[in-house]
DNA sequence: TCCGAATGCAA
DNA sequence: TATTGCATTCGGA
């Protein structure tokens, strides 16, 4: 389990100015608060083995706390400038130790430490909080420990219970009522520790204390009730927030290495002989290695028109070495793999390429073939030196797309870690609806055009695998990769952090999302390959016969898949009317206008059977099976997370998010998808997701209580709308509110409705009226989203995801109507996918730490999908749910419905 | 050989 | 003239 050490530089700073002796160089400059925070710091990371940290000051200038209360610290002497002066060396000291250093400007230390602490809680982590402040103990809990280390005092829960007299949730109880002198927060006058403690086990809590304030006697009780006004101004004080926007990520703080060069500098300008002698100790080859490190934070202006960096090919070790060490001491390192395959369970690796500093990029090459290939280092060595690199999550990574490299280097046995970044979700939290590719990027945020793969490869069937490509022309295109999404990052990546909430979707949603589906995809789900070549074998017996029927009906053959030649037979030589046209003007023979023909002639009928056995042939019964992987002997999907707009997943090579189960035929190819011996398959579902979402935007009263009071929700509607009691709602009119539920979904219209219910449009429009009179608050809400989206250009979820909608303020109406509709949807099908990837996170995470075997499979939307060891099935038939419905807290319950079986047919 | 259009599968 | 996707097939370029 990690570790991550946070230390209240802040508060040490202060303590150690005040507490050492007025320490200086020989140039009359003050060294002592420097020196003793940075001993503290060498003590903490002797003490704690932590994987990540932070060394966090206060920032200058205001904070919330400042707008609440004017008085808030506001007693304090202005600060002496011997400490001012120690500040900006400190910082720059702190960094060169290897602390990740945070000051957020508007936030106090204590804040960025709890909200971090929640953040590594949320992950499980364990939390060191080292802090001479005591306010801090309200954080601790399980897993998170208290730390004085200039009184070497540490605090678990039972620590703080047993010093202040109070458990670390009351701390902030006790705190309001005694007051914090240092922060010039009042507490009840005369009320002290023993005064706090004894109201506070008597009452439980500052709330029931005040609730009961008339019951508390004597002179200090008179005090308590003088004082009840400010006791929730002064309680909100001595809270330390959790939830803060931060400009960077837990994965942002790993433990770096020292920068030796740095320090030597440091150590020589406060003269710290002793410190300095410990560095030399270390010899001056290791203090060389590391001097490059001092460069990672300026990148070289780029050259107008130029963007070509410096791009080296690493052909032997020495050059190797160089690089490795590099990397080693990298506080993030763009990279990306080249590979023989565009299949990410197939592809094997040709090459890799690093950049840590803008402009300067190196590839690797390891397994490129043909004449004229120079040596290349042995791959199986290579990957052997840097297979500790890249299992380390101290080490920051960076990538575009790194699903794809994390695929890659797992065919060769390597378990990426450390993800820190990646550009293509930064992309797509940004701007969904733009593309994402890598030369798209480098054009819209950089100006660069870069190298296509077209040009390397070429394309089609003269196209060429990365491994025959020449090393030079292979160092350009990758090396430049590399390049590219390390420059991409440090322009997205600041874009990202002024949006806190989008920051806050990516790293909280999206990167870990990346990991859960790699997992997924790597797993891959059963299918009976038997059992669907016997389907497929009985629909193309089928299909024959039904071609047979339709060619006799036509009076020749034809070609049954061919809209074109269907249409000539049915419009042209039967002489059926034309229902509609197709965009571009043809007669359809889309499935509605078939079905409308069926009733008046044979044909179509026919028609429509054959489609329907045609598709399940040849997209599922017949492709399904080629698609399983040889060594895996399962079906391995691609889930694309930069995709959908909406932030939908979308599943393809094979897309198992549309198995057919609408028909008895479909589900016999669904059911095909099964567990493997002594397993079963588990399909979990949010129930009515969007409509709840929507309920809970919405705030619509009647809604709102249907859902809290757990009623079907079709059926409740159609009350309303019909103007009858829910038990005499009858099954047509539950019919038809479906589809009216549905329809607002999507934004419907009244022609829409009309069309869908067959009837006609201004008997559509009257049901819309009814529903929106009867549910006023989404009436409501459908206008206020609409004008928000007219207002901003964009809407937003739940979790603040945003689509941008370019054309809402089109001058065609249809386009501009189809933003407006799209502008309904997005929040609600966006929201639900927020929902989703926090529980698919969820659901990861637990399984392992539960001491489960049982692994995620499949994604479809609203379901996830299991695969579940018949012994685990009891838990995870009784957790499951809680899992996936305790990721938000909306207006509304979410419900999750279980379904188990042998295979997803019986499961769903 | 490539790509748009038409069609249909899912939530 | 309902939202978001992906795959298949045809057929013109």
């Amino acid at each position: 389990m990690p570790v991550l050490l946070l230390v209240d530089g802040s508060s040490y700073l202060y303590r150690a100015f005040h507490a050492l002796p007025d320490l200086r160089n020989s140039k009359g400059e003050p060294t002592g608060a420097i020196r003793g925070v940075l001993s503290m710091l060498r003590r903490l990371e002797s003490d704690y083995k932590a994987e990540f940290r932070a060394c966090v000051f206060d920032a200058k200038g205001k904070t919330f706390r400042d707008d609440w209360y004017p008085e808030y610290k506001s007693h304090r002497p202005p600060m002496p400038d011997d400490l001012r002066a120690q500040i900006e060396p400190l910082h720059e000291a702190v960094q060169a130790e290897g602390w990740p250093l945070l000051a957020v400007e508007g936030v106090e230390a204590d804040d960025v430490i709890g909200t971090l602490t929640r953040l590594a809680l949320e992950r499980g982590w364990e939390v060191v909080i080292s802090t001479g402040d005591k306010d801090l103990t309200q954080l601790v809990r399980p897993g998170v420990k208290w730390v004085n280390t200039m009184s070497e005092e540490v605090l678990d829960e039972a620590g703080v219970a047993a010093k202040f007299g109070v458990p670390p949730e009351r701390i902030v109880d006790y705190l309001a009522l005694v007051g914090d002198t240092v922060d010039n927060v009042p507490g009840v006058e005369k009320c002290g520790p023993k005064t706090a403690v004894k109201w506070l086990t008597e009452y439980g809590t500052l709330d029931n204390l005040v609730a009961n304030a008339d019951k508390v006697g004597g002179k200090v009780g008179e005090n308590l009730r003088k004082h009840l006004d400010f006791l929730p101004l002064g309680k909100r004080l001595v809270t330390v927030a959790t939830d803060v926007a931060l400009p960077v990520a837990l994965d942002d703080l790993p433990a770096r290495d020292d920068d030796k060069a740095a320090l030597r500098a440091l150590y020589e300008r406060f003269e710290f002989r002793g410190w300095l002698r410990d560095l030399d100790g270390q010899g001056a080859a290791a203090a060389l290695a590391s001097a490059g490190e001092a460069a990672v934070a300026d990148d070289p202006p780029a050259a107008p028109g130029a963007h070509r960096g410096a791009y080296v090919t690493i052909l032997d070790w020495a050059t190797f070495d160089a690089w490795a060490a590099k990397l080693d001491g990298a506080a993030l390192v763009a990279f990306d793999t080249e590979t023989t395959s565009l299949d990410p369970m197939a592809a094997r690796l040709v090459g890799m390429s690093f950049a840590i500093v803008a402009g300067e990029a190196a590839y690797l090459p390891l397994a490129h073939r043909g004449p004229d290939v120079p040596h290349q280092l042995p791959l199986d060595e290579v990957l052997a030196r840097l297979k500790p690199w890249f299992e380390s999550a101290a080490h920051a990574k960076l990538g575009q797309n790194l699903k794809y490299d994390a695929h890659v280097l797992a065919n060769h046995g390597i378990r990426l870690a450390g993800i820190a970044h990646d550009t293509l979700l930064q992309s797509y939290v940004l701007e969904s609806d733009k593309s994402h590719d890598m030369d798209s990027l480098a054009k819209r945020h950089l100006g660069l055009t870069t190298i296509p793969y077209t040009d390397v490869c070429g394309k089609g069937a003269k196209q060429i695998g990365f491994d025959e490509v020449a090393v030079d022309r292979a160092t350009e295109y990758a090396a430049e990769d590399a390049d590219i999404t390390l420059r991409l990052h440090r322009k997205l990546w600041p874009q990202l952090e002024t949006l806190p909430a989008l920051a806050a979707l990516y790293r909280d949603i999206e990167l870990p999302a990346m990991r859960v589906l790699l997992d997924m995809e790597r797993t891959g789900v059963l299918i009976d390959a038997f059992l669907l070549a016997q389907q497929s074998e009985e629909l193309g017996r089928r299909l024959m016969e039904l071609e047979r029927e339709a060619h006799d009906l036509a009076g020749q053959p034809f070609n049954l898949a061919s809209p074109k030649q269907l249409g000539e037979i049915l419009f042209g030589k039967l002489g059926l009317p034309v229902v509609k046209k197709t965009a571009t003007g043809q007669p359809s023979t889309d499935e509605e206008v078939l079905q409308q023909l069926a009733d008046d002639y044979p044909l179509p009928k026919l028609l429509l059977e054959h489609r329907g056995f045609a598709k399940l042939k040849s997209t599922y019964a017949d492709k399904l099976p080629r698609m399983v992987n040889p060594k895996t002997g399962r079906v391995h999907t691609s889930f694309s997370q930069a995709v959908a707009v909406t932030g939908r997943l979308a599943s393809s090579d094979p897309n198992l998010q549309n198995i057919p189960i609408r028909t008895a035929e479909g589900r016999r190819i669904r059911a095909a998808f099964i567990a493997p011996r002594d397993h079963v398959i588990v399909s979990a579902d949010y129930s009515q997701i969007e409509l709840r979402i929507m309920a809970h935007l919405s705030g619509d009263a009647r809604l709102l209580d249907a859902f809290a009071h757990g009623e079907d929700v079709h059926r409740a509607t159609a009350a309303e709308v019909f103007g009858v009691t829910p038990a005499e709602v009858t099954s047509e009119q539950r019919r038809y509110a479906k589809v009216i539920n549905f329809g607002l979904i999507y934004g419907m219209s009244a022609h829409g409705l009309a069309k869908n219910l067959g009837i006609d449009r201004a008997a559509a429009q009257g049901w819309i009226d009814r529903y929106f009179a009867r549910y006023p608050g989404v009436a409501a809400y459908m206008d206020r989203v609409k004008a928000e989206a007219k207002e901003r250009g964009y809407v937003e979820t739940v979790f603040g995801r945003r689509l941008y909608l370019p054309e809402i303020r089109a001058q065609q109406v249809g386009r501009r109507q189809a933003a407006e509709r799209a502008a309904i949807n997005a929040p609600m099908q966006g929201t639900a996918a927020d929902l989703i990837k926090k529980a698919m996170i969820a659901v990861h995470a637990w399984l392992p730490a539960a001491g489960l075997k049982s692994r995620l499979i499949l994604q479809v939307h609203d379901e996830l999908v299991l695969e579940v060891p018949r012994d685990e099935l009891e838990r995870v038939r009784a957790e499951l749910p809680a899992q996936m419905c305790g990721v938000a807290d909306l207006a509304v319950p979410l419900l999750v419905e279980v379904g188990v079986g042998d295979n997803w047919d019986e499961a769903h």
